[in-house]
DNA sequence: GGTGCTATGTTTACGTCCAGTACAAATTGA
DNA sequence: TCAATTTGTACTGGACGTAAACATAGCACC
């Protein structure tokens, strides 16, 4: 309802459509710039002279390929960076990102047992103290962004339930912001895996999307519809892993009966190949070709169950695109035959067909530039704001 | 990606946003203006002052209540009208709806047979020039809406299937355009229904609602996700009522088995009151207090269903309301108590608990009101865009 | 029934911002 | 070296909203 006004709002509307592009469309011309946001050369040239002033983006000379002057290319500063941090049951994993999207820094830490919210706080800070001497280099932080395994109100920074850390009803940001002393802030691991996807990975460039990835904890996801992620009220949206997709199924710990996660289950394919656990990597070498009976029957019997899940998501958003991350993009490329044809038939009036089905493309970094992401979206849509917290 | 700019496109911005609150939220003083949009009164006035020439608002003076000098109510003009159009299989329904959400008129037009897309464009044609007298008091037609019940592509205005019609692959919109000589739109019945109920209905003032209406011929919905409609890649988005709930349920006409549709069905109902059809206040009646055990046990089996999609749809959308319409609202209110429970406790971490349950508010006006909307979307976003059609 | 109070409409001066034009710069190709 | 082409830069003009001063209209109190 309540639009903000004055001239100045203009300028801070520009200012962000060229910020956001050079971060996401990687290095582009000015000439490139003037196109892609509809402004004259000279207000790109005055917007990406005040950007430059902020310390945001910086020009290189191109190698002109065309007749005509050539045009300077503009980079969003990876010298601007965020902090990214997915703590989980066996690790808290922290990494520097900087604008534009590159993972300048990964640290893995293990953890002997799963992590309590303090101990989560405290290596974080040590690991970013032991960054001290890299983050010097950096022009400015802007911020930390976590990435939860579970139901985050992204909204107050409070985690409501993270089932396998044991966290529950706790307030993340806070502790976050006050040991590292910057802004913080939150969200379930798979939204921000839909955001990272959706901006640099399987799902760019599409309006409608949804993700799904399965990992050993369960099936999450997310949606991005008309190009902005989806939500919810209080930012619970995409729990795609409790939708019942067999009524008579086994029960799951959300109180129901055949929830998708229960069905299609990273531990029932390990099982079914004789595996205690594995990597994604040991897992595709796994559920390679020439199986055995039982193995294929059990990809069969996930994959159709995968499938009806996915019918009934196309049924509802209409999406251009889905993306399988983890051992559901390993079961997108078990049988990509089988799935393709059920999710083309299963929706309503061969809605299905329209719609394609990715691989992930962002591997190990996905949620370390997701929770970046969140982080970045104030610094994009307000680039002035980088000027009060030098 | 690409956004306007220039100074004029403020301007724009901000009498979309006057002209916005006026039609939505009823009449309002200036000085309500003034804070909702966050403006000056210098600009308020300016805006008023261009809307008003335009002829899409007009001013009355205010019955002051409290001290100061009273503020002129602004009222958006009812003179500028859209005309909506919701064929049937047994009728074909025109209205006039002006801004601000009132329907003047609304004539239905039965019909022997379903009606052929010549046919209804025959039908519309002749009860507008009906009309016409009434029409010329009005100032400005804006356009005509269709609200279609079956598979609309929003974006190109075709019909890609509409089962009960008949209508198969036909562009709509195309001929509507011609016949009355205006601007159409088109769009699935149910989507409408949606916009209705979010802008003047039971959902109106949440950014993230689901609604869900059950006819004779099916469950459709649709989603307002963070204020927004939910389209979709073609507008296809929102088929609540082929979510696959049962899978060893009966056949669906859409390939699968135990779609919600074929399970939570009018048709069953009506059977196990021993009704051949009936309007909603019949079907009320039937389903009063004091039931016998198989009509019971109907309304309970089918109470029981409806939650578990409700609840699938929780957890992906994590809405703050449900609004439900059509025979699902007379099944809401026949047992409110256990779909409430069922719901408050089916999705993940009692998620459900949060949300409301409602029923539609907007009755027989709400797919002319939501057709309207469609075409006020345009008007609202673009004032000015009235000026170029006289 | 006057007088002051208060909230609001109105007018004017001002600053910001972007478009458009003219010109300068840098590269290609002949 | 020169023409053609594309782009950056400087400057002017117009549109817009804000802020402040002024005008206005009803209420409340005496």
């Amino acid at each position: 309802m309540s639009e903000r006004s004055g001239t100045e709002d203009l300028r801070r509307r520009n200012l962000s459509a060229v910020l956001t592009e050079a971060h996401r469309h990687g290095p582009l011309t000015r000439a490139a710039l003037v196109q892609r946001c509809s402004l004259t050369r000279s207000t790109i040239g005055a917007l990406v002279g005040e950007l430059s002033a902020l310390g945001l983006v910086y020009e290189t000379d191109a190698a002109a390929a065309r007749v005509g002057r050539p045009s300077p290319l503009v980079h969003a500063s990876e010298r601007v960076v965020a902090l990214a941090v997915n703590p989980d049951v066996d690790a808290v994993t922290v990494g520097v990102v900087g604008l534009g999207g590159k993972v300048h820094r990964r640290i893995r830490y293990s953890t002997s047992s799963v992590p309590t919210l303090r101990e989560a706080v405290n290596i974080t800070r040590a690991v970013v103290e032991g960054l001290s001497v890299e983050l010097a280099g950096a022009e400015h932080v802007a911020g930390v962004g976590l990435a939860v395994p579970g139901l985050v109100n992204a909204g107050a920074g409070v985690v409501r339930l993270a089932p396998h850390l044991g966290w529950k009803e706790a307030d993340v940001v806070g502790p976050f912001q006050e040991a590292l002393g910057m802004p913080a802030v939150a969200a379930n691991d798979a939204t921000l895996g839909t955001l990272a996807e959706s901006i640099f990975g399987a799902a760019a460039g599409y309006r409608d999307a949804l993700y799904l990835n399965g990992s050993a904890s369960g099936i999450g996801g997310g949606a991005i519809v008309g190009g902005v992620p989806l939500g919810g009220a209080s930012g619970y949206a995409g729990e795609f892993g409790h939708m019942v997709i067999r009524p008579d199924g086994e029960a799951c710990h959300c109180g129901r009966r055949g929830c998708l996660e229960t069905e299609v289950n990273l531990e029932r394919l390990l099982k079914v190949v004789g595996l205690e656990r594995a990597d994604g990597d040991q897992l595709e070498d796994a559920l390679g070709p020439g199986l055995p009976f039982p193995v294929l029957r059990e990809i069969r019997r996930q994959t159709d169950l995968l499938a009806v899940a996915l019918s009934n998501l196309v049924n509802v958003f209409n999406p251009e695109v889905i993306v399988l991350g983890g051992f559901l993009g390993v079961l997108l490329d078990a049988d990509r035959e089988r799935l393709g044809t059920a999710v083309a038939q299963g929706p309503i009036s061969g809605l299905g067909a329209e719609v394609r089905l990715e691989r992930a493309a962002l591997g190990s970094e996905l949620l370390l530039v997701g929770a970046a992401e969140a982080v970045f979206a104030g610094l994009l849509t307000e680039p002035r704001s980088i000027a009060s917290h030098p």
